[in-house]
DNA sequence: TGGGGTATGTCACCTGGTGTCATCACGATA
DNA sequence: TATCGTGATGACACCAGGTGACATACCCCA
């Protein structure tokens, strides 16, 4: 027996969940967080480095996966296309998670400051995908434009997808998007 | 002679991008801003739901501006091309701001707190836009891309516009943006 | 002249977040 | 077996952002 209860992170990160789904993101504490994962509120901050972080520790894989899908893009491909490219493993991660990504979206709703975190996870993962772009040769305009163009298209699916019941139907919806986009844009 | 100095706002956003650019943001406290302007951090938080917010009073007249642009354009006009015409005007408003758009990005750039509201005001922008081209007719799904693509085309502009010395640069280099972008998702 | 409205000040309070030191189990080493 | 170092946690004090409640002082208007 090993002198704490192991995974400390993971349950403060279910406690953390739980509270905000049972009373709301601002009405909990982190002090209850804690609590309820039978640590202190400090012990919190060594894992967090705020409050709203505990809900996005998702992000990291979420930009690992889509840049391992970028990399195995073909060397010819067009800027889009390689970003478009990590979309398919992107997809196969959210959709066994669909339950989740419900109940944390509601959450994030209804807060703006989970909202502008959010965004900020989005802005940092679209420079990650366009210093990968750059790497691959795209010149640094259309990189971060190709980039922040997936990353759209991304948001706008994953906003649809979360407001309805098929967990499969992320990858269409991420099509769907894209083409919109391309028609808009069309000359 | 009234009671009260007048444009206790005005002076409060003085003072504190003051402080802000004299020694950074973070270590630039609410009460200190209020004394500066001969208030008090109770009247600060009169004026401005929180610290950040005091930076970001400009976002408000953008939004109008772009929208009156956007109402202007003439009805056949593609739904980008809409988005677009509000670029002319929002040009025209920051190139007389040069100098101080300039010394406001070196403090927001320097601030993931700033990054944040910056981001999340962009995305508002973008809702607004997309609100109006949905009561023109547009479709929800073409005017939500639109819209996003637009903000984006804005941002990716105005971080180039800050980082040179033209002020009367900001509307070319938004068409820079706009041309790389549709050559980007171009099929 | 008095009364209501409005902008500000005062004060107490909560919570997020941090610095600092203490504690305690575990493994390595002798 | 004794000791030492290390890493995760607890305890505690503290600061700053943010809010609620009430007081105050001027202005305008009846």
């Amino acid at each position: 027996m090993s002198r704490w209860k192991p995974d400390a992170q993971g349950r403060l990160m279910s406690a953390a969940i739980e509270l905000f789904d049972e009373q709301g993101y601002e009405a909990t504490t982190v002090a209850e967080i804690a609590e309820r994962a039978g640590l202190t509120k400090r012990t919190f901050f060594r894992y967090f480095s705020d409050k709203r972080e505990v809900l996005f520790s998702g992000s990291q894989e979420l930009q690992r996966i889509w840049l391992e899908g970028v990399a195995a893009a073909p060397a010819d491909a067009t800027p889009l296309a390689v970003v478009a490219a990590g979309l398919d493993p992107v997809a196969e991660m959210f959709t066994e998670r669909h339950d989740f990504a419900r109940i944390r979206a509601g959450i994030v709703e209804a807060n703006p400051e989970l909202q502008e975190r959010e965004l900020i996870k989005l802005q940092n993962l679209a420079a990650a995908i366009k210093a990968a772009l750059v790497e691959r040769g795209v010149s640094m305009n259309a990189a971060i434009l190709a980039a922040q163009a997936g990353v759209t298209v991304f948001h706008v699916a994953f906003a649809h997808w979360v407001q309805q019941d098929d967990p499969t139907a992320f990858r269409r919806l991420m099509d769907e998007s894209l083409d919109e986009l391309r028609s808009v844009t069309a000359a």
